[in-house]
DNA sequence: AGTGTAGGCCAACGCCTGTTGACTTCGACA
DNA sequence: TGTCGAAGTCAACAGGCGTTGGCCTACACT
C-alpha cells in the first residue's frame, strides 16, 4: 500500500516540528526532515513549496489562554503560571517559535504579534487599566518566556528540577503582581 | 603604514562580536566578518584558527556581579535589577551568548556554567540557605534572561519602552523575593 | 487489459560556506 | 642596499544546502 497524500504531508509536518523545535530554523535541513519522514527531499518541496512555508505550517500556533472569569482574583497569577507550563509542554509549537525567533526577525515579529494579540486583551480585562495593560502583558511575557528559556532551552539544572507546583508557587505571585498589582 | 598584528586581530574581534550579537553563530559568516574588518577571510583563520575559536574569543564573558555587602537588605533586588540592565547594555557579550546558546548546546553549557558559578555563590550568601540557593539563583536567571529576551532580542514594544527605572521598579521586588523571600 | 494519474525517486543545478596553501608586498634591520 | 619575516591577497577546494525537472511505478477506473 502506498501512502496517501495526507499521510505523507502529516508525516513531513511532524518531522519538521521535531527538527525545528530541537535545532531551530537554520540548523534544520530539508534533507534531515525528509530522512525522518522516510521520504525524498523533493516531496517536501512538492507539498510545502519551500522551507519558509514549511516552517510557517509547522509553527502555526495559539496560546490557548484559559478563560479566567471563574477564577478568584487572588489566584489569577497561579492559574496563569500553571497554564503556561502545561501549554509549553503540550506540544513543540512554542519551542519551534522560540528557537527560531531569536535569530529570525520575521519570526520574532510573529511572536510579538502573538503576545500582543493574545496576552494584551487579557491584561486589559484583568487590570482594568488600558493605560498600563500593555506593559503588564509585557512583564508577564518576560517572566514566562524567561522560564521557558531557562527550563526548556538552556536547561539550567535548578530550573529544570522544579515541579509544576514549584513553578506555580514561585512564579504565580510574580504574575499576580505584574497583572493586577500596584505599579512598580 | 601596514596595520600591526594586534590591530588587525582587535578589528576582527570587534567585527565578530557585532555580527555574532546581531545574527547568532550560524548566520554569521567568516566572510562577512572579514569584510567588516576590511580584511581577507583567510586572515581570520590565521589569527583565530577556525570559526569556533573565534566565537570563543568573542564570547569571553564575566557577569561582573556587584559587591552587595554595603547594600541595605531590602534594596538587594533593585540593585541587582539595575546592575543586570546596565551590564547587558554595556557591551554585546551577553547578546552574543544568548543568541547562540539557543541553538548550540556547547554554548548553552557555557551559559549554565556562568550562571551557576557567578550567580550561585551570591544566592548562597544572600539567602543564607545553601539548600535553596541554587533554586533561587535559577529563578533570578529566569526573570533576568526573560527580560533580556523580550527587551533586546524579541523587542516586545512595551518591554523595550520601559526605562531603567521602570525595570528596577517592577523587577526589583521579584528578584528580592526570589533571592531572600520566603519559599514559594 | 489498458491507461491515466497521483505518489515517489533520482540526479543534478547553482550557490554559499569554512578552510587551505601558494603567492605577493611592505617595512625594519644588518 | 639587500634580505627576511610578517602582513595581506588570491584562487581554489570539498562539502552541504535549497531547489528543480525528468523519470518511474503502483494503483483505481473504464
Amino acid at each position: 500500500m502506498r501512502r496517501s497524500s495526507e499521510d505523507t504531508k502529516a508525516s513531513i509536518l511532524g518531522a519538521a516540528r521535531e527538527r525545528f523545535a530541537a535545532d531551530g530554523y537554520d540548523r534544520t535541513t530539508i534533507r534531515a526532515i525528509a530522512a525522518d519522514a522516510a521520504i525524498d527531499p523533493s516531496m517536501v518541496m512538492r507539498y510545502f513549496g519551500n522551507k519558509e512555508k514549511l516552517f510557517a505550517a509547522a509553527a502555526d500556533f495559539d496560546l490557548h489562554l484559559p478563560d479566567l472569569s471563574g477564577v478568584p482574583e487572588d489566584r489569577i497569577g497561579a492559574t496563569l503560571a500553571a497554564h503556561f507550563v502545561e501549554r509549553w509542554e503540550a506540544d513543540e509549537a512554542l519551542m519551534v517559535l522560540l528557537r527560531t525567533a531569536v535569530t529570525n526577525e520575521d519570526v520574532a515579529g510573529r511572536m510579538r504579534e502573538i503576545f500582543a494579540s493574545q496576552l494584551g486583551p487579557l491584561a486589559v480585562k484583568l487590570s482594568g487599566d488600558p493605560a498600563t495593560a500593555a506593559r503588564r502583558a509585557g512583564l508577564v511575557a518576560t517572566q514566562m518566556l524567561g522560564l521557558a528559556l531557562c527550563r526548556y532551552v538552556l536547561r539550567l539544572p535548578p530550573v529544570v528540577e522544579m515541579t509544576h507546583q514549584d513553578v506555580v508557587g514561585w512564579l504565580g505571585p510574580t504574575l499576580q503582581r505584574y497583572l493586577v498589582g500596584r505599579d512598580g
